[in-house]
DNA sequence: CATTTCCTTGACCCGACGGTCAAGACGTGC
DNA sequence: GCACGTCTTGACCGTCGGGTCAAGGAAATG
């Protein structure tokens, strides 16, 4: 489906070399597309909408894309990259695994919702399947990363015995419903509550043991103070 | 956006008498259209593909609804219902409220995997923004009725203190998670094994103690053994 | 200055799809 | 057998929107 003849490959052919000005326009249509993908959603964004948003002529979209789909392909990976470096620069790798699945699971609740506009159309999933299939490989690799963090929460005995991935998927679910809940206006709560409130969701649903628990969330209030100090 | 002017009440107006003959045939149409919608999605779903699969033409759809949305419409609240019947006789009043969660949580599981077909289309929002609208405040009704046992839960001394409405909400992110995980097949466990875990996991996010989840979940094992029995 | 590559334009094409309509079949009561 | 409401048909319409194309300007390259 990607590119089943040469003619098709004509237009924006992986090898285009494109100049200081080229790239320029291209972010521009990749930020319209993506303002109006948020406000409005995937589907009822026309390419013609995107195209007047940034003031230039239809066809000088299939200059830069190979249609929409690519389009919104590039958005998605290059944000969930962004997501990926986040996670990890909060992720302290001394503290304990059930402690880092806290540290990660906050850090995604802030920057969800400081990217809320991109991200208004990723966990809904208003696309068509194709590009469906491609939004679940993300949560995928998300819940994969996950379950290596509980994996060792349970040799640890911090995470009460149980099958780690189903854990991860609870985690991974868990930070996407606060997450959409926030995004959608639905919870006006300033962003780092709703994101320590679900810190303590998750811990408590993994923790094995109210001490357990306890520990790992007066670690997140010793952290949270000293970052205010 | 429902009744502008007269013309258009025209078709499919409240009023209309149906024969026999005519109650089966847009049942037929409603079924249909439920598989179709769960099979590629609500937007992917032509009208010309629902009356090719009743066997009818194309006309006729208009003779029973009003368009598409009107027909998604009618199976997002005939399946509501269901569903609500479903929780309430899960729900044994004489229990603990957090007994009560996790009772109504199984259920949900259950009733959802059942009908998985049909809620295909719920969670994931796969709709235009009207739509978007009405289904959000299906969930919505759904977590203030958790939020209730919670509050009794808090009470009791069951559950954490913490805001009831915000753990309430992270019941209900949970089941349909997991329920969505279930449904796209990307967890082949048995329905009643998803549904008791994702019933552990609540109650552990939500007791106070370690006693009262373990308390709760023996309630759960023991009223497995009986239903066996 | 010639040539090539990059960039931009907007009119045009065409298929898809939601929705309409005139015409008629079937059944029921009078 | 007539009249009326229910039910069914499929051709038809209009629009919307993705995608194409021929043409030309602007900038780099040689």
């Amino acid at each position: 489906m990607s590119r089943p003849d040469p003619a098709t490959a004509a237009a924006a052919a992986d090898d285009r070399h494109l100049t200081p000005q080229g790239v320029e326009r291209k972010q521009q249509l990749l930020e319209h597309a993506a303002r109006l993908f948020a406000e409005r959603g995937y589907a009822e964004t026309r390419i013609a909408d995107i195209v007047k948003a940034a003031g230039v002529a239809k066809g000088l979209f299939y200059w830069y894309f190979e249609n929409k789909e690519a389009l919104f392909l590039e958005l998605v990976q290059t944000t969930r990259h962004h997501m990926r470096q986040q996670q990890t620069a909060a992720i302290d790798p001394a503290a304990n695994p059930l402690v880092r699945v806290r540290q990660g699971v906050e850090a995604s609740i802030v920057f969800m919702g400081e990217q809320r506009r991109l991200y208004s159309m990723f966990d809904l999933e208003t696309v068509d399947s194709d590009l469906r299939e491609m939004l679940r490989r993300g949560s995928d690799v998300h819940a994969l990363d996950t379950a290596r963090h509980i994996r060792a929460g349970i040799d640890a005995g911090l995470v009460r015995d149980d099958d780690p991935l189903m854990l991860a998927w609870g985690v991974v679910g868990t930070v996407s419903s606060y997450s959409h809940l926030h995004r959608t206006g639905r919870l006006d709560w300033p962003l780092d509550e709703v994101a320590r409130f679900t810190g303590r969701f998750v811990v408590r649903a993994l923790a094995s043991s109210d001490a357990v628990a306890l520990d790992a969330e007066r670690e997140d209030r010793d952290r949270f103070l000293r970052a205010r100090a």
